[in-house]
DNA sequence: GCCGTTTTCGGCCCGACTGTTTTCAGTCG
């Protein structure tokens, strides 16, 4: 199997972190960086490409010699130049930058005047209060660090989106009634949608003299559980959830230049800040200046509109193309919740769910859905009590009397047959075609065998997909967010593979789900798969989480006709029903 | 190491805060 495009990137990271250290021209150090994020987000397997011959894309700031790297890396798994770096500066000094407060410097520095080349080192030594004494190091450092190295050992380094919500919403209703408070947002990796959160960037906007008391009513919050940094304009917390979050207060002219500037991401945030010196501009999070004349600040949209651009959602902003798209105006109109019709994927009581029919179908009504599809699981995933083909049978039969019901009562509501139909190891489906032929549409998902190498894991789901039963492929890549990672899977050949036979692909909303991610749902729209934003539903509240999964389709760039579930009932019936046999 | 509406050299985003320093380097976002 081809070395996966995050392995690739993790090469230059790590060389970029280790020459780093040495004391290396700090723009080569970012040109690997920013080669390792262009490379990770690539959706598509260079090593792939390099294996079948095919050229590799032109990638912006991947020049000559780091796509011979690529190609090295893709060959042997490893760089000679890595090695060579990493006998001067050990794999271990490396694990200190990961300490906040220790940077590059530092970290030489801990290296060549105490001989520390580890964290478990690095503890002794600061227990030994052998740190204070070196130069640029003080008490202060030394405290801190020891208590950061404790810190680490239990509290999480990344959020998920929806547990940093539960930080993010009450905190923000508090500032927002502080007195003084004229405008409140959270911006930074929050409001750009990521699937994990490493902190929360809150901006406020105030009346003159009041940002002191601001500063005080922030810290001061109830759920505060230690102030990291407190100054004039900006300061910075812990909650006792271990998130820590930073605050802004900002002159109401700066507010739209802050939001831009704090909402990032930072290689979005760098790439504007080039376009504006190629316009003879000067760009910071107090505006937008020609020469001594500031001309624009007070909204985001006046900001891009100074560099000549219309406005860029949140989610796009990871610069992955979207300032040349922007400048040619072919921006996506991404998706919205209001073009949502209904919801492909749900589960009751029969299995797995804790709502009824009659719960579920009350929920979706209330969200003003047009559909919710019942999709409970099938009969080899017996932990979730899957369905016998007899069970199935009836439950069929209790949709149709309340499908009935629902249309006598003009809910606006139908209940699609389905049912979330496991892919057994050889690529059969859990049920027979005779039963399949009774549903509206399936949901196929992987549930076991998860360890298959990629080559027979991707041959599997490419031979479920042949049976014309096959709808949608549910949760593509069975990776639970910093728990579990993805299957091994060849994600271009299933993607290719759902295009050639018609069928579709999930985004799968549940919180530590979120699959597809951003990067494939792109690479599915360029390749005109059609997708479903789904809940996966196990409670009437969870058809709520919808909100996530469409989070992650807009940052893949998916506008409302990449999306199977804005079509209205009628046209959604016919795209499920595409590949049936006829009879 | 990359790149070109100052094009093959000489640039490369920019400001706040901390701690250690006594005017600023290092780190962070």
């Amino acid at each position: 199997m081809a070395i996966p495009n995050t392995k690739i990137a993790e090469v230059f990271d790590e060389l970029a972190d280790l020459l780093e250290i040495e004391g290396a021209n700090p723009f080569r150090v970012r040109a690997y960086r920013n080669a390792a994020r262009v490379i990770e987000s690539y959706p598509s397997s260079l090593a792939a490409r390099i294996e079948q011959g095919t050229p590799l894309p032109r990638l912006a700031g991947i020049g000559k010699d780091l796509e011979g790297k690529i190609r090295i890396i893709a060959r042997t798994r490893g760089l000679p130049l890595l090695n060579d770096v990493a006998k001067r500066v050990p794999p271990g000094v490396r694990e200190l930058l990961q300490l906040p407060g220790l940077g590059p410097k530092r970290v030489r520095a801990l290296q060549k005047a105490r001989g520390i080349e580890s964290l478990a080192e690095l503890e002794r030594a600061a227990r030994g209060q052998q740190l204070r004494s070196l130069p640029g190091f003080g008490t202060r450092t030394e405290e801190k660090i020891l208590s950061e190295l404790s810190r680490r050992k239990d509290a999480p380094r990344r959020f998920l989106l929806s547990a940093a919500e539960q930080s993010a919403e009450p905190l923000l209703a508090y500032l927002k009634g502080l007195p003084g408070v004229s405008q409140a947002a959270v911006a930074g990796s929050f409001r750009r949608k990521r699937e994990t959160v490493g902190d929360l960037d809150l901006l406020v906007t105030c009346e003159p003299g009041a940002a002191r008391r601001i500063m005080e009513g922030f810290t001061g919050y109830v759920e505060v559980a230690e102030v990291l940094s407190r100054g004039p304009t900006r300061s910075s917390v812990r909650l006792h959830t271990g998130m820590q979050i930073d605050l802004r207060v900002v002159r109401k002219e700066s507010f739209g230049a802050a939001l831009v500037y704090f909402t990032g991401s930072k290689a979005h945030n760098i790439a504007i800040r080039n376009l504006a010196l190629r316009k003879k501009l000067k760009i910071n999070e107090y505006g937008v200046q020609r020469g001594p004349r500031r001309i624009a600040g007070t909204t985001e949209e006046e900001v891009y509109r100074a560099l000549g651009l219309p406005f860029i959602e949140p989610e796009l902003r990871e610069d992955r193309g979207e300032l040349d798209a922007a400048a040619r105006g072919t921006l996506p109109k991404l998706v919205t919740l209001e073009d949502l019709r209904g919801d492909l994927h749900g589960h009751t009581i029969a299995t797995d769910g804790t709502g009824t029919l009659g719960e579920m179908a009350e929920a979706a009504r209330e969200r003003g859905y047009e559909y919710l599809a019942i999709t409970d699981h099938s009969r080899r995933l017996t932990v979730a009590k899957g369905q016998t083909p007899e069970r199935l049978r009836q439950q069929l039969r209790v949709i149709d009397r309340m499908n009935a019901r629902l249309a006598n009562t003009g809910a606006g509501l139908t209940l699609l047959k389905a049912a979330e139909v496991d892919i057994l190891e050889d690529g059969s489906l859990d049920f027979p075609d005779s039963l399949l032929s009774l549903l509206d549409f399936t949901v196929c998902s992987v549930h076991h065998k998860f360890e298959l190498s990629g080559e027979k894991q991707t041959e599997r789901i490419l031979r479920a997909m042949d049976n014309p039963y096959f709808t949608i492929l549910g949760h593509p890549t069975g990776r639970l967010i910093d728990r579990r990672p993805p299957y091994a899977v060849d994600l271009g050949r299933i993607i290719a593979g759902a295009r050639d036979r018609g069928c579709f692909l999930e985004v799968n909303s549940q919180p530590d789900r979120l699959d597809l991610a951003d990067v494939y749902c792109k690479s599915a729209k360029e390749s005109g798969v059609l997708l479903a934003i789904s809940t996966d539903s196990h409670s009437p509240a969870h058809l709520g989480n919808i909100r996530l999964g469409l989070a992650q389709a807009r940052r893949g760039w998916l506008e409302p006709r990449d999306v199977l579930n804005t079509r209205p009932l009628a046209e959604l019936r016919e795209l499920l029903r595409r590949r049936r046999p006829r009879g």
